[in-house]
DNA sequence: AAAAATTTTTAGACTCGTCTAAATTTTTAT
DNA sequence: ATAAAAATTTAGACGAGTCTAAAAATTTTT
């Protein structure tokens, strides 16, 4: 009854989604391959299990797969992983915008939305939701024909003395680090300027919103990113 | 990866959570006990693997279940059932009140959206549409506290010529059905008067919202409900 | 009330995704 | 350049959920 009998091609199991948006996120943070290690990492399962997963997807040609060598999607992989982080996203936004969640909260509900399979679906809440670029944690929203838009923000913890620029997005998206910022009020979209950057442990001490003043530490400051605006 | 880890008690698999939701339709709409062959049907499985799922969910207390003598759902299977429904129910609402789809097309994606766990999210959604009391095809919505609301409503092909009335619901969910009342006119709401009943094929004449005359064939008529009032 | 038909359960097997333990390959250190 | 360490893969097993075939129980027919 279960199993949820995946019918056509382009059908795949949650599995498998799941395994192919790691090996994007992983790919896009690291240069050159991803492997067996790191995978299992992210999807708390053991090599051994990762291992057999990838044989698996390399036969299905979602992958390029050379033993002991680590792996990249082909162009098919990524066209799918992109998909389901769309739709990932997407959620993520209807369900801050419209269902009043925390971006800290919604992470976890998506990571089950994103697996549901209708194309007319996704498509219909992208438009109810008005087109959004940008889900809660100011990542990206892949386009409906699978390209991910680039942003090229900086780190506030790579920023010089000076700057002056607004929160756009975070590396880090555990509930914990996004309460973290809720707390000292670095919102996504506040304007910061970068006062003084402590040589000795690189924490940072920023005015934001042209008005209070904030510490910064460096482990807050590599998480976060700027559009510095000169 | 996948299996998605069942954490605590209240927690159950798709696949348990789709069976006390059947026995409870089924249940509902036959009096005694849910036999083994009608689970097979529905869920378009084997017997032989209901047979056996049978055997888990009464070890989970979930229903009670004596060998070759059918099932009935525990206390406890029944609030598991109506948590699942009320779910499947609120995501209809939703698809067709606010993505724009129609009432034909939102039962398949409700069956996935319906094991979304968390009890947040379903507060949420049941606020943000305004705690509805019935879905697009006039069911009723269970309550948060697991309550099924009775509704007594008539079949069209029951009630006495002269009737006058509103579609309240339907008993047949099939799109085919669904849209075959689309095309005839006969939509949720509307005033119906029975002008008519052929006591051969049981088909009657009605007049919908005081206008136009339509003939509906007692396969149609018994698979509407009405709301007659007088 | 026995025989026949039907329904249900059991037995044994299969797939998916996981695991542990052992084997193999690659990388690092000496 | 070889030995030690680390990473990866293979082998074999397991649980969930399904299947087919066969056995057992129940119901219907005669």
């Amino acid at each position: 009854m279960n199993g949820l009998r995946l019918r056509s091609t382009d059908m795949y199991s949650f599995t498998e989604e799941n395994y192919l948006k790691t090996i994007y996120y992983l790919a896009a943070r690291q240069e050159g391959e991803v492997t067996t290690n790191s995978l299992a990492e992210m999807t708390a399962t053991k090599a051994a299990s990762v291992s057999d997963m990838l044989r698996k997807l390399a036969e299905k040609q979602l992958i390029h797969y050379r033993k002991y060598q680590g792996v990249r999607l082909t162009e098919e992989g990524e066209r799918l992983a992109l998909k389901v982080i769309r739709r990932h996203r997407l959620w993520e936004v209807f369900l801050a915008e419209k269902l009043g969640f925390g971006w800290d909260e919604v992470h976890e509900m998506a990571e089950e939305l994103e697996h549901i399979r209708s194309e007319e679906l996704v498509r219909k809440l992208d438009a109810f939701l008005g087109y959004p670029q940008f889900d809660p944690h100011g990542d990206p929203i892949p386009t409906p024909a699978g390209f991910m838009p680039s942003v090229e923000y900086s780190k506030l913890s790579e920023v010089p003395v000076g700057t002056e620029g607004r929160v756009m997005g975070v590396l880090e998206h555990s509930p914990e680090f996004l309460q973290h910022l809720d707390k000292t009020g670095l919102n996504l979209g506040c304007r910061v300027r970068v006062q003084e950057v402590n040589n000795f442990d690189k924490s940072v001490v920023v005015q934001i919103n042209r008005d209070k003043t904030l510490f910064v530490s460096n482990e807050v400051a590599r998480n976060l990113l700027v559009d510095s605006d000169h």
